[in-house]
DNA sequence: GCAGCAGTTCGACACTGTCGAACGAGGCCG
DNA sequence: CGGCCTCGTTCGACAGTGTCGAACTGCTGC
């Protein structure tokens, strides 16, 4: 089935899923980590100790975590020709956004079928969520991400449905396909989308695309408690803050 | 003078290489990179197809790019047990210390020998720099540089000296070992540190360091363009802002 | 003190990362 | 239009090394 296996390096292969592995276990240990990858532990020492002697990871007593140099690399990929444009506008109009609402708003990126908390910020009625800097996303289970799917060609967006499980998160979450093709339809034809509960209980977004071109899709979205996820603010007023707001970046992203 | 080459993994070792490069030289091709490697082109190419296929670096056309999901570890890097209590707490601060003044303020920890730009946050009167997220320092260079000297046990900052250049900056920055172990027993004295210009032209900073256990040393510094680095404001309100505030990041680590 | 379990080292084999050479696709210039 | 350079890609072959399991060490707790 593999089309693209051609010559590559198997052991930075085990190198990241180790890497990736200490990540999501923060604290594993040798042989955690030799048991859930099912390799040797000498192996995974040997990875262990390379990636430690070159900082990229870090131990203590005998537990091992990520280290801040991928914080290095996390940031040069922001500056990225490809997204260094939309950092900066992005960066400014959330914000902006941010000092007008209280509430939280961010940006993600669609990277390769997932989507990334690009930049966030928050205000100071902000509500707490596990989601920060870096973390990604499935793109059916949130706002931001069913916007992303909606500007997305037809083929794509299969492409991407096909390779993913449609987990549930709440009882709220889309699961089912072709529901979720009509949402992706209804949020082309008004431009914005809604997320109430669908991710986390308590936690409602508005989110709007952003187009930067081909590559580069992205999503504006403000977060806000359910409590205040009604009525005419949340019908009206972040609806359209969001859909102005994301072009603004658009445009900001073209030309500078 | 190897000590722990011991059992390593060599390619991993190369592929960072190429990573790192990439990074630094935004856009490197195939050739570009085995020249200044000094590898040949058939591992180099080797190397990019397997991290572009699985996503850590990205392609267009020719040239190849660090990708986002290095955001995502650089996220979890901050998550890590080590470092989550000072990201929270200095996160709250810095932003109130923004809000307060209105200039620019960031944590810097020291990892390894070197700065690494932790959390950042600017005001309405902020000055743009090359530092952003994840950039790393010399430590020689700056007030938080220094100021996490100031700190460290001697025998690490003599190891730290002695494995840097001192490159200069800027004409303001110090290069002769002996005057900045002067200028360090200063900033132990007093418990903060000046940078007048000696990074950036322009550009000036004070910050006070934050000592989180003997494993996690930040400083927090507040950064002002030359025009305002004068009078009380600098010399006696700023000080004594950072100096309280890092004292309060300290203790909302402490116990969290 | 002896199990039991952790991380670490060792030795040996098969595998693979490495290289240089050859191939194919553009772009540039005569 | 055609030859030439350059770049990315593929190929084949060898030396090197990533891999494993077994043996070793140090710790903890019965």
């Amino acid at each position: 089935m593999g089309s693209t296996d051609r010559k590559q390096i198997k052991s930075t292969r085990t190198a990241f899923t180790i890497i990736e592995r200490v990540s999501s276990t923060d604290g594993a240990t040798v042989s955690e980590l030799a048991e859930t990858l099912g390799r040797s532990k000498s192996t995974v020492h040997a990875h262990l100790q390379t990636l430690t002697e070159m900082g990229y990871l870090f131990r203590i007593d005998d537990e091992y975590h990520v280290g801040l140099p991928f914080l290095t690399l996390g940031g040069a990929a922001r500056s990225t020709d490809r997204y260094q444009n939309l950092y900066r506008a992005a960066k400014a109009e959330i914000d902006d956004i941010v000092d007008q609402t209280g509430e939280r708003a961010q940006v993600v990126v669609e990277y390769q079928g997932e989507g990334i908390y690009f930049y966030q910020s928050r205000g100071h009625r902000y509500v707490q969520t596990d989601s920060q800097l870096g973390t990604s996303v499935s793109l059916h289970s949130t706002a931001v991400g069913k916007t992303i799917l909606s500007v997305l060609p037809d083929d794509r967006v299969e492409e991407i449905l096909s390779n993913s499980e449609l987990r549930p998160r709440t009882e709220h979450t889309v699961v089912d396909r072709d529901e979720l093709r009509e949402r992706i339809e209804t949020i082309r034809e008004r431009g914005y989308a809604y997320d109430r509960e669908e991710r986390i209980e308590g936690i409602c977004c508005v989110a709007a695309p952003i187009e930067c071109g081909p590559e580069t899709i992205a999503s504006l979205s403000v977060t806000v408690p359910t409590k205040r996820a009604s009525g005419e603010y949340f019908e009206e007023e972040l609806p359209t803050l969001v859909t102005n707001v994301a072009r603004v970046i658009e445009l900001n992203t073209q030309y500078s």
